[in-house]
Formats: structure tokens, sequence, C-alpha cells
DNA sequence: TTAAAACTATACTAATTTGTCAAGATTAAA
DNA sequence: TTTAATCTTGACAAATTAGTATAGTTTTAA
């Protein structure tokens, strides 16, 4: 079970979009150079989130990106599936029996998507939970850390 | 977020195992034939799982394999543990910070850090409370299910 | 109207994960 | 001791995901 690089890293960019502050905008230069991540992936990542309608984009010469909506209306949630997809999907049973799917019999295969459905929710309960503005809240609030310009 | 197929793939593997029954033992054929799952790529799980103790090979003509311990202490976060690697490790921050890193202070990445870990540990918690035995037990007792030879 | 600075889209390459193959090692029974 | 049924290993091939390159389009301001 692990995360994309995709889902850490597009978190990371819309949390820089959404630091920019209230109609500010961040273009992707600043958003790739402070994360450390290449341009053309930055567009890319971005690229995901804006269909997904998380951020809007504004082009030409004074461009940039900003939030589609308030931060504190952001859960991480929709940030994580609009990347990565969720853990178990109506897919699943298909997903994993390639074949003529004859071993999908309820002898097993139903007790094991249940305990992914479980889990699935458990981490859907944290990251509904949680803000964009959580988070930058949080990170303010910690100690030993300053409000970087 | 996604569960790898190595992880859904090696659970049923060692269900099929815990079903067997004490000592019984069960070969690779047997369980490929029962999961869909090619010979080969049943090995290749399996060998898995052995090297991480969770299953005992014998070999010789009428070999096969057997838990290494009670299905009721075996919960499946080792097995996916095993399989898949955790969602959060002691190797995050470097991981998705190919560059020289200087990205990673404290303004975001440890919140960041700090939500996939507490994701982390709500899925260690059900996969930790969850046995194979108990898997099988649901399994059984489920209505409209009957223990299939 | 021109040029710069931004976003957009698609195709391509690289890396990782999935899955296969083939040759070998071990054991039990005839 | 031979044979057949089993596990073991490492190299390989295929598919997916990660990341790059390039050739655009859009907008602003001089």
């Amino acid at each position: 079970m692990k995360l994309s690089t995709q889902e850490v890293y597009g978190l990371r960019c819309i949390l820089r979009i959404a630091q920019a502050g209230e109609g500010a905008g961040i273009t992707i230069p600043e958003i790739s150079e402070k994360e450390g991540i290449s341009k053309a992936y930055t567009a890319k990542i971005l690229r995901i989130l804006r269909l997904n309608n998380l951020i809007i984009s504004e082009r030409g010469k004074h461009g940039g990106y900003v939030l589609a909506d308030m931060p504190e209306k952001i859960p991480v949630s929709r940030v994580v599936n609009a990347l990565g997809g969720k853990l178990y999907e109506s897919d699943f049973c298909r997903k994993y029996h390639p074949e003529n799917n004859h071993v999908c019999d309820p002898l097993d295969t139903c007790t094991i998507r249940d305990l992914w459905f479980s889990v699935q929710h458990a981490v859907d309960e944290i990251l509904n939970g949680v803000t964009l503005q959580d988070i930058i809240n949080y990170t303010i609030t910690m100690p030993g850390t300053t409000t970087k310009k």
C-alpha cells in the first residue's frame, strides 16, 4: 500500500497555491522552484488538479493558479482521490481477477473485499477531516517554525 | 493510494494455506489453480511470504506450504507489510525530495508527513486487529456461503 | 502589433512493477 | 537408484507509472 508520487507532489503543489493567498496566484515556475519538481512535471500535476476542478488557471502574461474554492472547503481527500484514486474502487474484484474470474466466489474474496473496504473507509475519514487550511494553520503554529515568505 | 497486486494476491494465497488446515500443506499448483494466478507468479509471491517467515515450505515429493504460526496469531498487517511495504516509512522525506532536498523545511513538509503518518496509523490499527483466522471465520459464517472443498 | 510570460497538450523516454521462463535442487516412493 | 513431484532462483519480458521534451495557445503590456 503505497502513495504515488503524484499524490505526494500534488498535495504539496496545491498547498503552495493555497499559501499564496486569496486570488494572489502563483505560477508553475514558482511552484517548481519551491518544491524542487521540474516545470514540466509540475505542469502535468497541475493539469490533473485543474481537470478535477480543484484549481483554476489564469493564462497570459500575468497568469498563474488559484484555488477553485476556499482552502477550508477543500479536504485533502479530494486532492488525493484526484491524483491517485481510491484504495478500494468498484472495479476491485474485476481488477484482481484477470482470468474468467471463476475464483471470485463468496468463500474468500468477499471477506477480503470487506476488509479493504473498511481500510478505505478509515483512510477517507481522516482525509475528509483535514482541509488545506488545517494544514496551513497547523504549520504556522508548530513550535520552531516561522511563516516563510 | 493503491494496493499492489502482490498485496492482494499474497493475502489470498496465504489464506489458502491457512484454510488448508493444521500441518496439512498445500502446493503451488493447487493455490495457483484455485486463485487463477500462474504457477510462476504464485511461486514468486510465496517466496516473499517465506522470506518474511510467514509460511514454511516443505520440499520434495510430498512437499507444500504451511503457515509458520497459527492463523489466529498472524495479523493481516504482517502479510501486507511483507508484500507491499508501509504507506509511511522512515525514508519518506528522502524519497519524495529527490533533489538536494532544499525544500524539506518545516514550513510544509513536516505537516504533510504528520498527515500521512496518521493515515498509516489508522490503517495499521485495522490490519493489526484482523487475523487470518478472523477472515476464515467470518467467511464461513457468512449467509449463503458454503465451505468449499 | 509584437514580444514576453504564462498555461496546454501530446508524444516520447526512463524507471518501476508485474508477470514469465527455464534450469536447478530436494525429497519420497517404487 | 531412478523417477516424479515438489520447491528455488535468477534472468528475462511485458505493462504500468513517472517524468521529460517540444510545439503549441492565450493574454498582457509596451
